[in-house]
DNA sequence: CAAGATCCACGAAGGTTTTCGTTGATTTAT
DNA sequence: ATAAATCAACGAAAACCTTCGTGGATCTTG
């Protein structure tokens, strides 16, 4: 009843969804597309319906996850935000979540849990020197 | 309809909503619980209906995310699998999910968006060692 | 131009998550 | 032992997520 939302999109992009978030991989892959275009490259791995995909795309629209050029009929839909900064948020949230807001926590368990190879190993310990030295 | 899952406990724990993983959150901190007492600190932070923290503890039970002693009238409830699981599973998921499967890539991005002390950075450098030692 | 294809909007159905009120049983205090 | 407090169970409502069918508009083609 109070103020929560309002009609304008949202500052902030709410965490998506897993349907949501496949959705985005696509768009982040191909910077731009239209629903079609989404639906055909989903359904190579899953089978889709169309319309589906193209509700998940209205309202991901409403939700400001993706942006709508409509100038056309066939309209082109591109993620609202970077992958590096949903990666970002999505990550920062899942240490707060899980980890205490320990983000060091987090990283360790990601290295005993996952393969990382030795030149990724080489690449984080470049980081590492990058984040000592001051960025 | 069909097989999909026996009533007994799930072999696999699913991945916990929000509101399932901050009650983990304070089994995980006390070992073990009344659903009082999980209420109570829930409520410290945010106000919680205790019969909404009750229905959630059932649930999970179902699930198989916590385990309960209903030996004595009040249940003690539990986390059904320890924290350090769950974070591995829940990182993997999101590596999966966000990164296309690369660790890497997601430490990359923890590092570069959290704060993480000097101490911590060594840490990790303990851990890189190890790993490329071969554990 | 007429038929078919393509596209978006709308809405509804089914599922899950979240919230909470009520009930009945058990324990505690008076 | 009666009243009050505490507790688990149940069910229902609200919100949200997911899926898909239908309809109307626009474009394409013969």
């Amino acid at each position: 009843m109070s103020a929560k939302k309002t009609t304008s999109a949202a500052p902030t992009a709410p965490r998506p969804t897993d349907a949501e978030l496949s959705i985005l991989r696509v768009l982040w892959d191909r910077g731009a597309a239209t629903v079609r275009e989404v639906h055909e490259e989903l359904s190579a791995r899953k089978p889709q319906v169309y319309t589906t995909v193209l509700k998940f795309l209205q309202i991901m629209t409403e939700k400001g996850l993706v942006k709508r050029d409509e100038s056309a009929r066939t309209h082109i839909y591109r993620a609202a935000v970077p992958p590096e900064r949903m990666q970002r948020s999505m990550v920062k949230d899942l240490v707060q979540r899980l980890f205490a807001g320990s983000t060091q926590a987090l990283v360790q368990q990601a290295l005993g849990s996952g393969k990382v190879t030795p030149e990724e190993i080489s690449e984080i310990r470049r980081t590492l020197d990058a984040l000592e030295r001051g960025e």
